[in-house]
DNA sequence: TCTTTATTTAGTCAAATGACGAATTGAATT
DNA sequence: AATTCAATTCGTCATTTGACTAAATAAAGA
């Protein structure tokens, strides 16, 4: 039996210019919640919190690694259309320059450097 | 030149369960605001707001037919992503009970009985 | 021209959203 | 067992959203 969802859940999922820099970040690698909160310079509740509402969505996974949790994109969505979206995000979501320098950062970035001080 | 236009702007302007049935209903003909406000039962500036936020966003057209404001959806949107959407419309927002009765008193809807009172 | 009718705009209000810091949880590490 | 550190949950606050009514526009019709 399906949990009977909201029909806006998966737009208003995307309806957040941070929630898009996270969904395009993910692309490039599958990543822990310091990481981007370190990008996007939020405070880490509200990644956590942005982060949340992308997984229940679905276009997201999460996987525990000892004391981190990965987040990445989700490779076995049941929604179709969230197959669709993120299959050609690049059509869905532009890359502009704010996503560009993400993607930058996010590749230079080590785990062990950033997230523990 | 082209308007600095919000990154979330087409997804806020999905994230409203009555700006989708909005949506549906012009797939079936086109409207004017009193025949959409009958249906949604809501007060009619805020039926207008939400045609604003879609024509807005490039989803639907607006024409002027004397005293009515005709609307339908837009055939030739600038924006790709829109031409998708709108093209496979039942793919990205289903037709559930709602929608389909939405659609069926739309079929049987008179302007000229609906509006003028 | 005055009135009626369809729609939009303005103003108000309650609920939802997105931000934060503080407190809590969970998994190493000492 | 106590501590450390990543992440989540909780409580608060400012802003946005979606609803309404009332007032303003615009186009016919009397």
């Amino acid at each position: 039996m399906t949990v009977p969802t909201d029909k806006t859940k998966i737009f208003k999922a995307l309806s957040d210019p941070n929630r898009l820099r996270i969904l395009k970040m993910l692309q490039t690698k599958e990543l822990c919640v310091c990481e981007i909160t370190e990008v996007l310079q939020l405070a880490t509740s509200t990644v956590s919190k942005h982060l949340s509402i992308l997984r229940s969505a679905g276009f997201i996974a999460v996987e525990k690694d000892g004391k981190w949790v990965n987040y990445s994109i989700n490779q076995n969505p049941g929604d179709q259309r969230i197959l669709k979206l993120l299959a050609s995000l690049d059509f869905w979501i532009a890359d502009d320059n704010l996503i560009i320098e993400d993607k930058k950062r996010i590749q230079k970035a080590d785990r062990y450097k950033l997230c523990s001080k």
